[in-house]
RNA sequence: CGGGGUGUAGCGCAGUCCGGUUAGCGUAUCUGCUUUGGGAGCAGAGGGUCCCAGGUUCGAAUCCUGGUACCCCGACCA
């Protein structure tokens, strides 16, 4: 066996980065915490980019470009946002390197030290609020609604591949209202984009809610969440969503005039999602064979695989084939034909399986004579040998059928282990156990704070669904509105 | 920054304690033949600054000193 993989049981971490290597989705770089994401890894990320991108222009918006650098000064204009990112940013400080005096490669110039440091963004929300200061003077320029394509860089002590890099590529969106209404909605509605999106191309299902205050997005005044759950029974936070206020506006002096003939500063959002979704797909959905990927993001949702003796078999098996494929992609479907005769099939098995493509057809000889083909499909491994005439028909309604059998899957394991729990002390066992434990809480940051010094469990979010009756709170016995969600997170 | 560990072929490792043939195994690669419905078999081949520098010794992957890189656990992670 050439790639063997761990077992999901025995050790999910290892588990987890395996699969990242031996699927070629990404590996580690020479670079400390940065990571090379694969042409394979790219292609899935590609598709994701690509599905979103349609999402926010559905609901209104653009693409633009702002700098990669941002001077350090911007940073600090708003308070809780330089605290929020300061411990984890790479600085620039000069520009310029010189030969080494002693002859042996280069030195940086000390001469050449920079007026300003530069920060590399870990966000962009000042460098961008400096620019839209000046592309807003009246309430008819509003709204902005502008998303950027981009690189950050954090300066994590602790990486793992997809889940926290140094350098991740991500989506951010930063809009611009006159009101907070409007504000507010949006913030809203991007979150329910990225819930669509999560559930129904990802089939990751999600809890849509607010963090606490101490979750919260280092300048924001609501940090809006969708919160997965991974097989291991740990949380993972797939994207955010944040209702600014006026915060950006008044750091950098944003106003407008209002309909009324007033000034007021403007109302702000940003939100986004990164790169991070790669490790919320891989594992929510992966076995022990690999990766399994949902056919709305799969890269090529169908392989065919040719069995056969001799050159002339090949040609016969390669015709029918092509003639498979083409009525394949007039029905949408994406399909690669797999005829390297370097690999033998079993071998062609193994490898697509580990790389999670929901569907595979075998044409052998037998095939030929019979006028079949045999389906495989990766979700359940079940295979079933059917005749070759209409059934492109059949593996577009398998293709969904997958779909829908992955998110349930996800969505029965999640509901195995959602409970509610009310005594700290049965908390304290249960959070061992891992999944979503539903509690009371009083509502402040100590106890929130006491939990996950004693337990390392943190509230993911405070659910918008589900139950709203009041209780009481499981540490304080104070008075509670609502039950939260608690998990140990990545 | 604190604690622990590891650097030997592309990759994964053994050998190091107790110095001694030509440094070995798995896998990958290349060649040939036979194979092809679940990661093929056999035969052969190529591939090494044993992390770096210095020291001890007739002799160092192995012992000593210094350096360095990476990994794991913590601290950190809107």
């Amino acid at each position: 066996m050439a790639k063997e993989l761990t077992s999901r049981s025995e050790n999910y971490s290892q588990w987890y980065n395996d699969l990242v290597i031996k699927a070629d989705l990404a590996e580690n770089s020479a670079v400390r915490g940065c990571m090379v994401i694969k042409p394979y890894g790219y292609a899935i990320w590609e598709k994701m980019q690509a599905e979103l991108d349609r999402m926010f222009k559905e609901t209104g918006h653009v693409n633009a470009y702002f700098p990669l650098f941002i001077p350090k000064s911007y940073l600090s204009r708003e308070a809780d946002h330089v605290e929020g990112f300061a411990k984890e940013c790479a600085v620039v400080t000069h520009y310029r390197l010189k030969n080494s005096p002693d002859g042996k490669g280069v030195i940086v110039d000390p001469e050449a030290r920079l007026e300003e440091e530069l920060i590399v963004r870990p966000t962009s929300e000042t460098i961008i609020w400096s620019t839209y200061k000046n592309w807003i003077q009246s309430y008819r320029d509003l709204p902005i609604l502008c998303n950027q394509w981009a690189n950050v860089v954090r300066w994590e002590m602790r990486t793992r591949l997809f889940l926290r890099t140094a350098e991740f590529l991500w989506q951010e969106g930063h809009t611009a209202h006159a009101t907070e209404t409007e504000a507010i909605e949006e913030s809203r509605r991007m979150l329910d984009v990225y819930a669509d999106f999560a559930e129904n191309f990802m089939a990751v299902p999600v809890v849509k809610g607010v963090k606490s205050a101490s979750e919260r997005f280092a300048g924001a005044l609501e940090t809006f969440c969708i919160e997965a759950l991974m097989q291991d029974g740990k949380a993972l936070q797939a994207g955010t969503s944040h209702f600014l206020g006026q915060n950006f506006a008044k750091a950098f002096d944003v106003r407008f005039a209002t309909k009324e003939g007033k000034e007021d500063f403007v109302w702000a959002t940003s939100w986004g999602v990164s790169t991070r979704l790669m490790g919320a797909l891989i594992m929510t959905h992966s076995d022990d064979n690999g990766l399994v990927l949902p056919p709305n993001l799969a890269p090529y949702q169908v392989v065919i695989v040719p069995i056969y003796k001799g050159d002339e078999q090949l040609a016969q098996i390669s015709e029918k084939a092509r003639e498979l494929m083409a009525r394949l992609k007039a029905l949408g479907i994406s399909v690669k034909y797999d005829d390297n005769d370097t690999k033998k099939p079993g071998w062609k098995f193994a490898e697509y399986e580990l790389k999670g493509v929901p569907v595979r057809l075998a044409i052998g000889a037998r095939d030929l004579e019979n006028g079949t083909v045999e389906i495989a499909r990766r979700d359940t491994l079940a295979k079933e040998t059917v005749s070759i005439d209409g059934v492109e028909n059949y593996i577009k309604k398998l293709l969904e059928d997958i779909q829908t059998t992955i998110y349930q899957k996800a969505a029965d394991y999640r509901a195995s282990v959602t409970r509610n729990i009310d005594s700290y002390d049965e908390f304290k066992v249960e959070i061992e156990k891992g999944g979503f434990l539903l509690c009371h809480w009083d509502g402040t940051p100590e106890t929130e704070e006491k939990i996950k010094e004693e337990t390392k469990a943190t509230i993911r979010c405070i659910p918008f669904d589900g139950d709203h009756t009041p209780g009481l709170c499981m540490v304080t016995g104070r008075p509670s509105a609502q039950r939260v969600v608690f998990a140990r997170a990545y």
